[in-house]
DNA sequence: TTTAATTCCTTGCTTGACAATAGGAATTAA
DNA sequence: TTAATTCCTATTGTCAAGCAAGGAATTAAA
């Protein structure tokens, strides 16, 4: 499985963020039951999405979290980026990776250079926003 | 990284025999060396391609493997579904994948189903035909 | 018939990432 | 002061990836 629950997760924590940014700030706890996802699993989740200012967290009562930007203003593929560490299909093709010795002449690379050329591509043209529900489906975002 | 060392090896082994055919079977011992890789590694990997026909295997003196098919009938796609099991980016995706509970209503499916798509698709017009070198790159493969 | 060279088969090992949990400190509103 | 939160620092269990070892079976050639 490519995509690991990381990144999985924090696309559906943003989407639900998105859809309930009626209320101030949402509870991580309403987004765990709405998402059947564990609380404490979440927050190591979170943690990262606040730290790249997806998110913006409020501590105390009365307190949670709500989307740091406009959701469509928060690319899949950043998000993605930031919890799966890379999406390269190969570890030479990693961004700080090291070049390897034998990519001048390696049959495959080029292949390799492709596939994360078309996963990039197509997962660099989806926002939050894009993955929002219409109103019928549950969805409080208005406007 | 998305594509394990199996994938990867497996491919390479495949255009390494590809480009070596003019030898009737080649040893286990040469494309270990010529692509770097630990011998006994590779007898792990070969032993899927062996058993899905894209390789085949002669043993005793003189032995060694040889392509089972053509080069070009040899698909890029097929061989990276057998060494990685599965290339889907989440397991709701996967072939023989229980279905998910959520999916009616899940916000991010369409978006996986949609890198799925994408990914199998653009793996699917490769062959190992299409990942051979030109005769300069030090390919024996004639014709 | 023996020997050397191979593929085949089973088994085990090590490491690291993933997925999740636990417990408490800091902060805020009521 | 209290309750409700986010924040922070660990720890744990599990599993697959990436090998390595040793020997059995097979084959060609000396």
């Amino acid at each position: 499985m490519m995509i690991s629950t990381r990144g999985r997760y924090a696309l559906r924590i943003l989407v639900d963020l998105a859809e309930h940014c009626s209320e101030e700030y949402v509870t991580l706890r309403e987004i765990a039951e709405r998402q059947e996802i564990s609380e404490k699993y979440l927050e190591s989740i979170v943690k990262l999405l606040v730290r790249a200012g997806f998110l913006e967290g409020l501590r105390g009562k009365g307190g949670g979290y709500r989307l740091g930007r406009r959701p469509e203003e928060i690319g899949v593929l950043d998000v993605l980026r930031l919890t799966e560490g890379t999406l390269a299909p190969v570890a030479c093709l990693e961004e700080g990776g090291r070049p390897c010795a034998r990519a001048p002449h390696c049959r495959t690379l080029p292949l390799w250079k492709g596939l994360n050329d078309v996963v990039t591509a197509y997962l660099g043209g989806f926002t939050v926003r894009d993955l929002m529900g219409k109103a019928e489906d549950g969805n409080d975002y208005i406007i």
